[in-house]
DNA sequence: CCTACCGATCGGTAGG
DNA sequence: CCTACCGATCGGTAGG
């Protein structure tokens, strides 16, 4: 009976997220993310199959959180308008807790290969077309101005995208103000 | 009389910038390259020093087309609502127009190295620095809402970075639109 | 989990 | 601008 799955797995993976985020997937070695780890690079392959698994499982964690949070919010009685503010709070949260991951699956997925590249793919696309959908009954609705719905969401997904870039809780803007501030934006507008 | 600078030099630098938007920097090799731009990878030393040499100039160039637009801006007697619009227009134009350059510029630069990686992060700062006093100023001014001026700054800055991810000209949308849309959620907000 | 090592590929140079 | 090649490093395996 073999027993391969253990914590040292979740390291290795919370390691290479941290690594990818910074030097990219095609950047870091499994030598490098060894010495993070603390093993040889040899010794992960114990844990992990290969680096490309390694990318597929952290992305894949990804698209799987905010497709499931997605599912929750469209079946919710609530209006669009806090909808659309239930689904801005997620990213900024996820990113918030979990920003090396989401940095991954936004921007290292390009290099997962073959099936697992067109399943990801897919997978964004119903998630796009799932938030996308939401915009367009609410400006039925009357509750949204009536842009261009791929505008609007595109917008919005980006603007909500860099918090783990550059945001660093503690220092002037707590993570509640990070939300209302990004919200009043993006629902009321800068100016005046 | 040694010339090497020839447009072959720009060729290489044009083909690079698309291919290290598709792949990264450190996922294109120097024979990747060459394939694209037609010639083996050791002929092209011949116009250029180094692969760090390509990401560096690439890099400036971004970092310089960002800077010089934001002086002109910042030296005109319009309004900050003008002067916003104004540099939400650059970012797009830029965007749609030299896409592969702007996306290394925005994801890339991360792969230079030593006094270059400074001088870049210190090109970035400045830049965020000068678009910052206008929100600060028009806000002081009454033409904006009271909001945080980082979150402001790296909002806008976010919601328009992705175009080249995913805008496609001649598909529904025209850059005038785009501009507009985009200008209308951040100025005016999805909300009615 | 480590040592030792594999074939492949990397950025770059020599020489023509 | 190409052929031929360099030392270094890559992802991964064998064997213990």
């Amino acid at each position: 009976m073999k027993k391969v799955k253990t914590n040292k797995r979740q390291l290795i993976l919370d390691e290479a997220a941290k690594l990818f985020k910074e030097r990219g997937f095609a950047g870091t070695s499994m030598r490098d993310l060894g010495a993070q780890v603390g093993m040889e690079a040899a010794s992960m392959y114990n844990h992990i199959n290969s680096k490309d698994e390694i990318l597929e499982t952290i992305c894949f964690y990804v698209s799987n959180t905010y497709i499931s949070h997605l599912t929750e919010i469209e079946n919710t009685a609530d209006s669009y308008v806090d909808k659309i503010k239930a689904l801005i709070r997620l990213h900024i949260r996820l990113m918030v807790e979990d920003g090396a991951a989401v940095s991954v699956g936004n921007n290292d997925w390009k290099y997962l290969t073959g099936n697992k590249l067109a399943e990801f793919k897919e997978a964004r696309k119903r998630y796009e077309r799932g938030f996308a959908t939401l915009i367009e009954e609410g400006i039925a609705a009357g509750e949204f101005q009536p842009v261009n719905v791929s505008v609007a969401l595109f917008t919005i997904l980006s603007a909500v995208r860099w918090v783990e870039l550059w945001y660093r809780p503690g220092r002037g803007v707590s993570p509640e103000e990070l939300e209302e501030n990004i919200m009043t934006i993006l629902l009321n507008g800068l100016a005046r």
